[in-house]
DNA sequence: TTGTAGGCGTTATCAA
DNA sequence: TTGATAACGCCTACAA
């Protein structure tokens, strides 16, 4: 049985009223009285109850988070980057992170959100992955719940967000390839309407319009943002009948497919063709030969995001609501050093 | 506002014990009722509040996954795995899944295990990458808190556990390597003292005693379970006085790394030199050349191991409450194919 | 088969 | 500065 408020008040020989307000920090508790409370609920172990709590003042003290899976069994980096940054930044303001997981852009995601919105389960809640037109953004915003998301919409609703510039990492990324000489450059992208593939692609297509490069739609293929997708995507298309000399992933994972594919083709990579990604994770530092990339700070931004979240719950002025923040080019073999 | 049971049960001109019972699924319900109540709540977007729920019940309908990090930034695709079949499974059984994240072995970790063990926050905790002596499983047996684990530990208490015979597994790595005629086989482990480290090196001292190969500290080496650390770790073996022919990884993260290494030596990899994991990480299939490895199926070890949790929470007897798995061997390029 | 009523542990309102 | 008391929204023993 676990210790209540009640079991603290009477060893005092206090209120529970008196109790609460001690613990809480209220002023009108005299100075005395807060210090023996305090010392008591210490010494019995109490922790409020955080049901009860969260009836009363009709608040989670949680924030919420679902991961989007595509297949049951999935493993990218992304997540654990993520993850441990909204971790960190939740607890730094004491509040709980609930965390589920649903297949994107489906009837169980939806009702995933929609649970925690009616049920009233989290304050607020995290997105990631945006898509350009995004039913989870429509059903919040309408429901006039708090989140924040990594990544932007087409729906111009004014929610907070933090955002790389995506069209402008990819530009870098292009003329970058095509200042080494490549100049038939591939773009392997996301499956769905994610934002971020839409911007990368925009930005792909701008640089090579400002080359002077006819576009050519046979180089424009869709991949999974797995490793597997992107080894798939590029045998494919390097074994067309007029091969890119270039691949773009759309992100890492692609990217580090496409390149064990060309290294299957016998492919010198950096050499007869250059692979690039998009994300900064990791592994590319250490694929042979190592990813050029466009670096995303994960970990920063999920921080970032969270912060904008937790801003808007306590209701604080926030000073940006839109954090932009510019790309990053890491160049390494992939494009040929 | 959010919408109440009060609110359902108005508009059916219904009582509210009527309705709860009739979403509940109690029997004592007329079978009309039953649906018009269902059909009710779901066209009003009705969801008990959580809150009010687990207060009355006296359950946290939650079950709570501290990550264990080790930097700040960091990412192992073996979390996205895992929290995925600890999601899945616990939506199956309508739980909540609460996830925090805290550096191993420290104060702040077992602070964030007491945390929820106090405050009543979750019904039960799960455990991953156990050390042989665990500071968390001592904490919780004492307290009497229900929780499963993926790996066993050295204190024999008796907790429900899903485990792979890591020991046999690295055995069959060992015999493995040999029989391609590698015989100077390195070992890089991981900190700490992960039951995981310890049995797969067990393994590994084993198969070579069993081969009547003479035991070599200076092949043993640690790292920290990342790319990174592999790729040092294996560097300074490959150059030192009289290096490996072989190197086995204690993750698949570290032997990637060391692959890495290895191939910036100019070394062929399955040839001059053997390297092999242990996960069987999507990343190993498409690495160059692919990782022979011991797979770990984790998103079913995060979902077994979470129903053993329940089991134990629902009171259901269980058939078994610790699942040792066979390690499977998955022979790549890396050992010489 | 349905309804009444009490209480889960807090916090907020109001009075003392 | 403190205390009595009424919710918060739900579940469940008991009554009808």
């Amino acid at each position: 049985m676990p210790i209540t408020i009640r079991d603290v008040a009477r060893r005092l020989k206090l209120s529970i009223t008196t109790v609460s307000r001690a613990l809480d920090g209220y002023p009108d508790v005299a100075e005395t009285t807060r210090q023996r409370v305090q010392q008591m609920a210490a010494q019995m172990g109490y922790t409020a109850s955080r049901a009860a709590r969260q009836l009363r003042r009709r608040r989670a003290d949680a924030i919420g988070y679902i991961m989007s899976t595509s297949q049951p069994r999935f493993s990218d980096p992304f997540f654990s980057d993520f993850v441990s940054g909204v971790g960190d930044e939740a607890a730094a303001h004491r509040l709980e992170l609930l965390l589920a997981v649903a297949p994107a852009d489906t009837a169980d995601e939806m009702q995933a959100y929609q649970r925690w919105v009616q049920g009233r389960r989290v304050d607020g809640i995290i997105l990631t992955r945006t898509r350009v037109k995004d039913p989870r953004v429509r059903l919040l915003s309408t429901a006039g719940f708090p989140f924040a998301a990594f990544g932007r919409t087409r729906q111009r609703l004014g929610f907070p967000y933090v955002d790389i510039d995506n069209e402008a990492g990819a530009r870098l990324l292009v003329k970058h390839i095509l200042m080494h000489g490549f100049r038939r450059i591939a773009f392997i992208g996301a499956p769905l309407d994610y934002t971020f593939h839409v911007q990368r692609l925009a930005g792909y297509t701008a640089a090579l319009a400002q080359a002077r490069l006819r576009p050519d739609d046979s180089l424009v293929v869709t991949g999974d943002l797995t490793l597997a997708g992107g080894y798939r995507a590029a045998l494919e298309l390097l074994q067309s009948r007029r091969p890119p000399t270039a691949i773009i992933g759309v992100n890492d994972l692609t990217a580090l497919g496409a390149l064990a594919a060309a290294e299957e083709l016998g492919l010198k990579v950096g050499q007869a063709v250059a692979i690039a990604g998009f994300d900064g994770i990791v592994d590319g530092e250490h694929s042979r030969p190592p990813l050029t990339t466009v670096r995303q700070p994960v970990y920063d931004i999920a921080r970032l995001t969270t912060r904008l979240l937790v801003a808007q719950l306590s209701g604080d002025t926030v000073p940006q609501r839109h954090v932009l923040m510019p790309p990053e080019l890491i160049i390494r073999g992939s494009t040929g050093a």
